[in-house]
DNA sequence: TCTGGGGTCCTAGGACCC
DNA sequence: TCTGGGGTCCTAGGACCC
């Protein structure tokens, strides 16, 4: 596929191989959005802790103002250690001749995430507007495939192709020699984020998504970074191994021990040897420094999992352990509810001090939406750690099924069949008689028939089997009346 | 002073089926 | 009499990401 790239020429594109990707992050995003609704904190370090509360000192970093990582202070830090760093602006009493200067304090805030989302929303309409296929990676980071929207060409008068053509608008603002039309249209887009959502974002250009990736990270914050198709490996060659997308501190030191350190000794490196030492992920990294990365900006899929977990501080007593679990099923129920989808799988998660990290899961025989069922399965699961001593726990649903809400048509596949493939599965634009094919979808119970055969024989699962058909029963009702779900698919 | 909390994907091993 | 082989599902853990 790769080969046949006409150097210098735009008119390759119909293989796709000169597609236009743009990597849209924002620079610390979660202090961008405090200083908007908090303007004298411009200029500010500014931290914002995650599991924080005004002047507590627990917690960990969730963002860290690019002033406030001048201190040292990063992203995960816990509070305690920060506050080390860079003493909170609060405590910096002039008259206290043991307060710390207040020129070297900063400003710690909890974290409030739905503001942010709020923001996100703003930056998320532009984003949908100036895109061909938007695929939001979290609150903060998003692709866009921009193949049809702009190109590769040099701005102004360079491609013979554009004599016919004036050149766009866009471009005209600077000067414009080895500006593509790509890097222009990239900077409209990075001008109406700033404009029209209030934050700053770093963009990066490139072919592909990893490269991209790589780009928007690689001048932040405020960055624009281009990589047209011919500069891909030359400006990947010099980054070291951590710098590429998928390899975090246990694979840089595998690789470090192979005497792997930068992109392109990874780039060198044989792809068998590779693959020996880190399986399957090798040759994709391999693959990935090489600039090498065919994947299509797909837009964000549904959920694959809902969870919640919380910290304690490391506790044996059965009850504070119950109250939490309890608590934190509830949630978990509710969200999965509110998203209208269903779960078989329901699993806990326990975490030991030091940091050990136990999961156990228990899956049902068929897809429910019953938050009592969660609980008494979340208890289940707990009592095996009873004695313990736990300082995290987790409650998390799985095998999720949003099949009752407009993807109905998946449930006229023949029972049994699983995968659901990709072919038809247009999120639910397509189905008009979303009602009936539920509805036959929740009575012909087949498909459900030979689930319980298949997961639901062993009588250990007895009182877990009972509740389940209990609740399909339950959720066959709930069908008609579960429409609302597609509408928090913002 | 415990590294917060929400996810994804991959792998290995066991059970079970044909 | 030899383990034989393929396939799926499930669970648990690990690595990684933001």
């Amino acid at each position: 596929m790769a080969g046949g790239t006409l150097p210098g020429t735009a008119t390759d594109e119909a293989g796709g191989s000169d597609r236009v990707v743009f990597h849209v992050d924002m620079d610390c995003f979660y202090a961008s959005c405090e200083r908007l609704r908090r303007p004298e904190l411009a200029g500010e370090p500014v931290v914002v802790g995650m599991g924080y509360e005004d002047g507590e000192t627990i917690g960990a970093v969730a963002t860290a103002s690019y002033e406030a990582r001048a201190f040292g202070v990063e992203s995960a830090m816990p509070i305690f250690e920060a506050l080390d760093l860079l003493p909170r602006r609060a405590d910096a009493d002039p008259e206290d001749p043991d307060a710390p200067d207040p020129e070297a304090a900063g400003r710690y805030l909890p974290v409030d995430l739905d503001f942010y989302k709020e923001v996100a929303g703003d930056v998320k309409a532009v984003l949908r507007d100036c895109a061909d296929t938007l695929r939001e990676v979290s609150v903060d980071e998003a692709y866009l495939d921009v193949t049809d929207r702009t190109a590769w060409d040099a701005a102004g008068a360079g491609a013979a192709a554009d004599a016919a053509e004036d050149p766009p608008p866009s471009a005209a603002a600077g000067p414009a020699e080895a500006r593509t039309l790509a890097e222009g249209y990239a900077r409209h887009v990075k001008e109406r984020i700033e404009r029209e959502a209030g934050v700053p974002a770093s963009v990066g250009v490139a072919p592909n998504m990893s490269t991209a990736k790589v780009a928007s990270d690689a001048d932040k914050p405020d960055g624009l970074v281009v990589v047209p198709p011919g500069s891909v490996e030359s400006f990947l060659a010099p980054l070291s191994t951590a710098e590429i997308h998928g390899i975090g501190p246990v694979t840089e030191r595998t690789l470090a021990e192979m005497g792997i350190e930068t992109a392109a000794d990874l780039a060198a490196a044989d792809p068998d040897g590779l693959a020996d030492e880190l399986g399957e992920r090798g040759p994709e990294l391999h693959r990935r420094a090489r600039g090498d990365d065919d994947r299509e900006v797909t837009p964000t899929g549904l959920p694959k999992s809902l969870s919640r977990e919380s910290s304690l501080s490391p506790t044996a007593d059965g009850e504070t352990k119950r109250e939490t679990v309890s608590a934190l099923a509830a949630d978990v129920a509710r969200r999965a509810r509110e998203r209208g989808c269903l779960y078989r799988t329901i699993g806990i998660k326990a975490v030991e001090p030091p940091y050990d990290v136990n999961t156990r899961a228990r899956s049902l025989s068929g897809p429910v939406d019953d938050p009592d069922l969660v609980e008494s399965v979340a208890f289940d699961l707990l009592a095996e750690f009873a004695d313990d001593r736990v300082r995290k726990l987790g409650v998390r649903v799985s095998n999720l099924d949003f099949a009752e809400s407009d993807q109905a048509t998946l449930g006229g596949f023949e029972p049994g069949d699983g995968e659901g493939t990709g072919g038809g599965r247009s999120d639910g634009v397509s189905d008009r008689d979303g009602a009936t094919e539920a509805r036959s979808a929740a009575t012909d119970g087949d498909g459900g028939k030979l689930t319980d055969w298949v997961g639901g024989e062993p009588t250990a699962a007895a009182s877990v089997g009972d509740d389940a058909e209990e609740s399909e029963a339950r959720r066959a009702t709930e069908r008609d009346d579960g429409q609302a779900s597609l509408g928090d698919w913002e």
